[in-house]
RNA sequence: GGAAGUGUAGCUCAGUUGGUUAGAGCAUCCGACUUUUAAUCGGAUGGUCCUGGGUUCGAGUCCCAGCACUUCCA
């Protein structure tokens, strides 16, 4: 592939039409001019973004030295040309400023040469004239290939059709790049290639870069939605020895010293719940877990979550803060609340929509979830395999087909069968029925709450208890006995919510894929 | 784990029923052009057709196996 250099690079008669080579030549032209070819200190520089944003202090100055103001160009009805014939002679006149960038496209008319510059904050243009640079510039100039970073130094200014660009009086060559470019329209869409070199992604593919910019927005937002309320952000192992708080096979590993399997964590649920007992009564972590589990487009093997302790609060408490730390993520990244994902309008206006799973279970069958006979029977006509399974697994599993793939959302799912939620505290007139909320969007988990279990003995029985059915990686019922006796020094009533936050950034950005909002998913090597 | 699809130049893609020397655009190189903006115009270079077998006079194309990716399902 790409990094095995052409066997042209090292020949001593180069064929220069193979563009790594002519990249490998050029590099050696550099050198043998005396200019550094990898660049020096350029950090007193002007961002794009600046320099549009001083597009005002572009003015027209006449032959007879009077001052206009410019149009505006972005209006339809300006016709920038016939604005100049208009009031001209003259030349636009604007500050000099210093950018740098990576050179994304380049024209060539004679003895000129426009570049459109990138930086982080956008584009730019960049007019660079043989008579205007002067010939040693404009011979480094004719070294400078697409994908190359260059500074330029010049004054800010328009061209005859109204653009702003920097008219360059100095050229500086910063970095040379030994690769080619991907194809200028297209840019790169093999989503293999985009994965696994996501540096090229990043650099040439629109929207990639506001796409990743917007997820460090979402994630400082729900840091900030959290703090603002008094919660505690901490850090907790990674590295467990049992592996709970989620129903998930994890990733085994080995300590050399002292000889002990260790997990990768699952979940953050049982640590966080720890420091409850110890008193931090508004608890939070944001981080990464392992799940050993299959890839699809909407999990990764190693994820992002936040899990959020609230002491005194229950999954109301709860249902509240998703909505608070939804909205206020939307305020941040801009667009309002009504947003496209998957072609579908999402209305994120609070308060999101509820409801209990009976009666969305009733709705999309038309059996009531409590008639045992009806579910086994609606089981078999689905296939489902019923041997050995606990009827509140079945159950579930005729949720997840009939029900969670239509639920467009945003909707909260509360009020789920108890014998499915182990750490979850069950509603007081009702047993049966544990307080735990999803909220799914797009037939999408987003987000999981409880009101947490805290009864020690209660809770010491539940993990003992593995649902018939489970395989017992896919349950949550692994004893913790040192969870357990945590939670004999009290802790508090509670609640608890944990948010997938790659699939917030993927609803919030509209990103079709989990991995297209983590910037290095897992890959088989090349 | 199962099914379907994809794999051709550095990148994006065509390639007919199996038939001459595998094409185009972008990029690259040469030439023209001092206000272009997907610049334009003229010319040139560039291929392990994913890998390995097989059928055939002849395979990018058909068959088998494998690899990678994508989507759907479990």
């Amino acid at each position: 592939m790409a990094d095995s250099p052409s066997p042209n690079t090292n020949a001593d008669n180069p064929d220069l039409t193979d563009p790594h080579a002519a990249r490998r030549h050029k590099l050696a032209e550099l050198v043998q001019r005396g200019i550094d070819p990898w660049g020096q200190r350029f950090d007193d520089r002007d961002l794009n973004g600046e320099c549009r944003a001083r597009i005002g202090e572009v003015k027209f100055v006449t032959k007879e030295g009077e001052t206009l103001e410019l149009p505006d160009v972005e209006s339809p009805d300006v016709d920038y040309r016939q604005w100049k014939t208009d009031n001209g002679p003259g030349e636009e006149v604007g500050p000099t400023v210093r950018v740098a960038g990576r050179i994304m496209l380049a024209r060539t008319a004679g003895k000129l040469i426009f570049l459109n510059l990138r930086d982080w904050t956008g584009d730019i243009q960049i007019f660079i004239g043989k008579k205007q640079v002067g010939e040693e510039d404009f011979e480094l100039a004719k070294l400078f290939d697409l994908g190359d970073l260059v500074g330029v130094e010049g004054r800010l200014g328009r061209t005859n059709t109204g653009e702003l660009t920097v008219f360059a009086e100095k050229l500086f060559m910063l970095t040379k790049m030994l690769e080619v470019p991907p194809e200028k329209h297209a840019g790169m869409t093999n989503i293999e290639l985009r994965q696994r070199m996501r540096y090229a992604d990043l650099a040439f593919n629109d929207g990639v870069m506001q796409t990743f910019l917007d997820r460090t927005k979402i994630i400082k937002s729900v840091r900030s939605t959290l703090d603002d309320r008094g919660f505690c952000e901490v850090e907790g192992p990674t590295l467990h020895t049992i592996p709970g708080g989620a129903a998930a096979r994890p990733f085994e590993t080995h300590h050399n010293a002292l000889d002990m399997k260790l997990t990768m964590r699952i979940a953050l649920e049982l640590h966080l719940k720890r420091l409850m007992v110890g008193g931090m009564e508004r608890v939070y972590e944001l981080g990464r877990v392992y799940r050993n589990e299959g890839l699809s487009p909407r999990h990764n093997p190693e994820f992002t979550m936040i899990e959020i302790y609230q002491a005194y609060g229950n999954y109301e408490s709860m249902m509240e803060l998703t909505e608070r730390i939804i909205c206020d993520a939307l305020d941040k990244i801009g667009g309002g609340y009504k947003r496209e994902y998957n072609g579908q309008e999402i209305d994120f206006t609070p308060p999101f929509q509820r409801a209990t799973y009976a009666e969305l279970f009733e709705k999309a069958t038309g059996i009531n979830p409590t008639d045992e006979d009806a579910v086994m029977s609606l089981a078999a006509k689905l296939q489902i395999d019923t041997n050995d399974k606990h009827p509140d697994v079945i159950r579930n599993e005729i949720f997840e087909e009939k029900v969670e793939d239509s639920l467009q959302g945003p909707i909260f799912v509360i009020d789920y069968p108890a014998s499915i939620c182990p750490l979850t505290k069950r509603k007081r007139d009702n047993p049966e029925i544990a307080e735990r909320f999803e909220l799914f969007i797009c037939g999408m988990e987003l987000a999981n709450a409880y009101t947490e279990l805290n009864d020690p003995d209660l809770q010491e029985e539940l993990f003992k208890t593995q649902l018939a059915g489970l395989e017992e990686e896919d349950s949550m019922a692994k004893m913790d006995h040192d969870f357990v006796r945590a939670l004999r020094y009290a802790m508090p009533p509670a609640g608890g919510l944990g948010i997938g936050i790659d699939r917030l950034v993927m609803v919030l950005t509209n990103s079709k894929s989990i991995r297209d909002v983590i910037l290095f998913p897992v890959l088989r090597p090349e």
